[in-house]
DNA sequence: ATAGGGTTAG
């Protein structure tokens, strides 16, 4: 009886390889390894704790003669969580086939590793044979399979999952607002996290991690701030994690000021993702100096900067226009021993090409370790396109083509490339394979929050009840507009129709819809802000800077990269973008 | 001998 109480405690505190397979030795000289319960806890032990093996614990396990459930389930938890997810999967099916008795921590952790391999019929599977076993009253099963729904795409099913419990507690609710959140459905995940405190529940820290990130992408700063008071009110600032959320919710919501307020004023203390993040929010906004001096500031605060602080730096002298400190800070980066990856030359790429230095641009792909990304070459297709150098073109659309890649904007740019140098019958070669090729278009979509509440905005869209007044609106900006030597840039759409419809599928952008609902919805002189899911085209970036100017507004665009804040016909990226 | 499992920022 000792002995047991003893090789349990010591397990607990058991650290390191070392230790582990000192206590299986113990148990196997001892002659207990088959009968003492522990032997369980070692097991699992070994599976899953970073200093564990999880083959050992393997090997270990096809030494009992007898497994027990919890045995089985000790591996099936490792597997669950291993580089190969799917191993979880055969190990559990496996376990039906030897076992009679399955338990509720079974499929728990079965449904973990659907989840991490993004498995969903065979979650569907395990949802059936949950119910048959008669776990459906489990409220910790039932928010694992409610999470593997949502993590592998399947909300609406995990919704389902959510409404038909019959208790749910705090993580059910997290879970399903995470879900949400992370599944681009921020808004829903806002009213869900609304219709909780009106349940009389309390979020924790879990819970506002999620409603931020909906924030975050919502660019809802009414509803963030509301939340960010919540955190200050009950204290859960003084989690880190919930810090770092709230300095990137106000960062997307274009309040770079506010994120740097609440990253300087910080009880706890900062983490690598805090200085990444602020980096980040830099970058985003333009502000390529504060960017690089926070690099600066974070190794003097004794935290080493990682490949993502390098690869913001590295962002934001891209975003900043910043030529000469992005190209030493990647030169430093090589020597540095930070591990760079596609990302890092991506950005390089891209800010040597902007630079018009096409060539030095061009060399570093083929200096590069590893092989280039769709991203990359995309970016090398776009800046040819802006210095009209067309055989770089060509050859940067033929490695996307062998890539696979079929996405609208490639052909587009190709086709402006040819375009520009009158090359009609190319232009005609290229819209037929985009014909011929069924290319993909991301649908665009813009947001903007008005009174606390989000409105969306897809292209084209007359689904809004203000749609009428909208439409009108533009009609009479586009009026005014002209006066301001405003020419649509139809050359950016291609179809085979005439100026007029060109100018009009220019005209309902989602950002040009939202922008005049902006304008017909709130007072005059405040800023109107706009949240899009793409990059903003030349067309409504022309359009939205005259705005600023006749409209007397300022207007904050946040497209998929950075930052816009157009003021008095200007934009804060100086048309470099 | 018993508990053990779920939700989490760049």
């Amino acid at each position: 009886m000792a002995t047991h109480i003893n090789l349990y405690s010591l397990l607990k505190k058991c650290n390191s390889l070392i230790h582990m397979k000192q206590l299986h030795a113990h148990l196997i000289t001892t002659g207990k390894f088959q009968f003492h319960p522990s032997r369980t806890k070692l097991i699992e032990l070994l599976a899953i704790s970073p200093a564990g093996n999880l083959s050992f614990a393997a090997i270990i396990f096809r030494q009992i003669q007898n497994p027990s459930t919890n045995d089985y389930n000790a591996v099936l938890r490792g597997l669950a969580q291993c580089s190969q997810p799917t191993q979880s999967i055969s190990w559990y099916r496996n376990m039906l086939r030897c076992l009679l008795n399955i338990d509720a921590l079974t499929c728990s952790f079965a449904l973990k590793g659907c989840a991490r391999a993004l498995a969903f019929s065979e979650a569907t599977q395990l949802h059936s044979q949950l119910l048959r076993f008669g776990f459906d009253a489990d409220v910790l099963l039932l928010t694992t399979l409610l999470d593997v729904y949502a993590k592998t795409g399947f909300l609406d099913a995990a919704h389902k999952v959510f409404d038909e419990m019959v208790i749910r507690d705090i993580a059910s609710w997290n879970a399903m607002i995470s879900g949400l959140a992370q599944g681009s459905r921020p808004n829903e995940a806002m009213g869900l996290f609304n219709r909780m405190k009106e349940e009389g529940w309390k979020p924790n820290d879990v819970t506002v991690l999620g409603a931020l990130s909906a924030c975050s992408q919502l660019g809802a700063l009414k509803q963030g701030e509301v939340v960010h008071g919540y955190v200050v009110d009950e204290k859960l600032d003084k989690n880190v994690i919930v810090c770092n959320a709230v300095i990137d919710m106000y960062a997307k919501c274009g309040f770079v000021d506010k994120a740097y307020l609440v990253f300087n004023s910080m009880s706890c203390r900062k983490t690598l993702i805090t200085w990444n993040t602020m980096i980040m929010a830099f970058a985003m906004n333009g502000d390529g100096y504060k960017a690089l001096d926070l690099l600066d500031r974070m190794a003097s605060d004794g935290t080493c900067p990682d490949a993502v602080s390098y690869l913001a730096a590295l962002c934001a002298c891209n975003h900043a226009g910043l030529v000469d400190e992005g190209v030493r800070l990647f030169d430093f980066m090589k020597v540095s021993g930070v591990k760079l990856n596609v990302k890092h030359y991506g950005s390089v790429v891209d800010l040597l090409g902007r630079a018009g230095r096409l060539q030095e641009a061009y060399d570093i792909i083929n200096s590069m370790p590893m092989l280039p990304d769709v991203v990359l070459w995309q970016s090398l297709l776009g800046v040819s396109k802006t210095y009209g150098n067309v055989e770089m073109a060509e050859m940067a659309s033929k490695k996307l083509a062998e890539m696979g890649s079929n996405s609208c904007g490639d052909f587009v740019l190709l086709s402006n490339v040819y375009a520009a140098q009158q090359r009609w019958k190319d232009v005609g070669r290229v819209r037929e394979a985009m014909v011929n090729n069924d290319v993909r278009k991301v649908p665009g979509f813009s947001y903007t929050e008005i009174d606390g509440r989000i409105h969306k905005f897809i292209n084209r869209d007359q689904s809004h009840p203000n749609s009428k007044e909208i439409y009108a609106k533009l009609d009479e900006i586009k009026f005014r507009i002209k006066g301001y030597g405003y020419i649509a840039e139809t050359n950016l759409v291609l179809h085979d129709i005439g100026d007029e419809d060109k100018e009009n599928a220019l005209n309902y952008h989602s950002e040009k819809l939202a922008v005049a609902y902006g304008l017909i919805s709130t007072v005059d002189g405040t800023p109107i802000q706009v949240i899009k899911n793409l990059r903003i085209c030349v067309d409504c970036h022309a359009f939205i800077k005259i705005i600023s100017n006749i409209f007397n507004r300022e207007i904050i665009v946040r497209d998929r990269a950075r930052f816009h804040r157009f003021k008095d016909g200007v934009c804060s990226c100086r048309d470099y973008w």
